[in-house]
DNA sequence: AAATATTTTTAGATGAATCTAAAATAATCT
DNA sequence: AGATTATTTTAGATTCATCTAAAAATATTT
């Protein structure tokens, strides 16, 4: 069975690598778990001989397929509590990561499995993340444009309609990108513009031009 | 800040000890933490030189005042969680002692208070054990007749009306004791009698005469 | 390409919690 | 009381996760 540390290390090398699309450098595993590379290179040693992590030395470490969904598992407990701490207990959407941070380590299947169904299968945590279901599977949902999402409901950025660089430019400037997590809070039916939060920027308003080529899942 | 550990030892003590009442033995300790004797010694001589325990060599160990605190703080959140897991996830009373024995040790002041708001500040746990306030106070309610308390109630037998020897005896033998946690499952109301469950036997009778002279609380 | 700087790994140490085996103390039994 | 048995403590070892300091490998700069 996996300590609570070696969760945290899976956790933080599937986090770094983009889910798995490249491989992670000792340096940066030390940074966000505010450990040293010394500790680092101990870790990873040890996940590789497990089976968890594939690793070269000086190339840097990668999850496997069994270290992904391992580390799916416990990101899936860590949004689910989050889920019953805001919606349950009246906990802010940003006092919530320190604590699932500790009950995502809880060890029992059954009571990930009630605590889904209590919440009514949630699938997005209160930061707008995905929730792997129990096989540690993301299930994506379709894409379709910021147009046809209704007020209120939060989004995540998933793609683009419209590649022209000077849209990119644009979306880069306003601080959309890939992953963003948008709730549209008003729409000018007149003109179709609408006014977006985007989580960690402030307020912004969007043309229709706009909304119609950022396609969102959610 | 106490450890894993060293809450779940405290936690042993105070039980052990019956609340504090008298010192406890390295081996009945080792017993119930599934431990050697010999981790014992070192883990107690430890928490008394943080002060949590009163120890002599040989003599066996108690809770001090700041121990049994810190004792009645994890208790609190064990029993709170207890109910959560059988109030909202529908799990049955003898299936949450494991879950609960890792979630006690979640740290977050704040977690507990609205985890017990959400609850409807529940006052015994699913074994109707009590659950000590955010003082580590057990607070007792008054104690009362059986023939006072509504049906579908669960109360814990905290003392007797009358104590002469044959109605000792008679409670001995249908296996009441003060402790006993009592459920009224029904009143017959023309003699008064009533078909009572004790958690851990089998559903009983008794005589009207037996409830009037049973004084619980809860 | 050589020198320099950065990153990563190894070597060796520490603290926590555990264990086994042996020594010390206390309790029980002729 | 003296011998035997049981309990408890100590001594020394182990595993896990961490650290610092030094060595090795890689990357960057001149
Ligand atoms: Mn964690
Ligand atoms: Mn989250
Ligand atoms: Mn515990
Ligand atoms: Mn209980």
């Amino acid at each position: 069975m996996l300590s609570y540390a070696e969760e945290n290390y899976l956790k933080a090398v599937y986090h770094l690598s983009d889910s798995g699309q490249h491989a992670v450098t000792t340096n940066a595993i030390a940074d966000v778990l505010k450990t040293k590379p010394a500790s680092v290179s101990d870790m990873i040693k040890k996940l590789s001989d497990k089976g968890y992590v594939s690793y070269k030395k000086y190339k840097g470490a990668n999850v496997s397929i069994k270290g992904a969904k391992a580390a799916l598992l416990v990101i899936r407990k860590h949004r689910l509590w989050e889920v019953f701490l805001v919606d349950k207990l009246d906990f802010k959407w940003d006092e919530v990561h320190e604590i699932a941070e500790q009950l995502e380590h809880i060890k029992s299947p059954v009571l990930v499995t009630k605590l889904d169904k209590f919440l009514g299968y949630p699938r997005v945590d209160p930061h707008g993340d995905p929730i792997p279901d129990e096989n540690g599977e993301i299930v994506i949902g379709k894409k379709v444009p910021l147009t046809e999402v209704k007020m209120g409901k939060q989004v995540i950025v998933t793609g683009v309609e419209n590649s022209e660089s000077d849209f990119l430019a644009h979306l880069d400037k306003i601080n959309i990108s890939l992953g963003s997590k948008i709730t549209i809070k008003d729409i000018n039916t007149f003109d179709g513009s609408m006014q977006i939060d985007i989580i960690g920027y402030p307020t912004i308003f969007i043309s229709k031009q706009v909304a119609d080529n950022l396609l969102v899942t959610e």
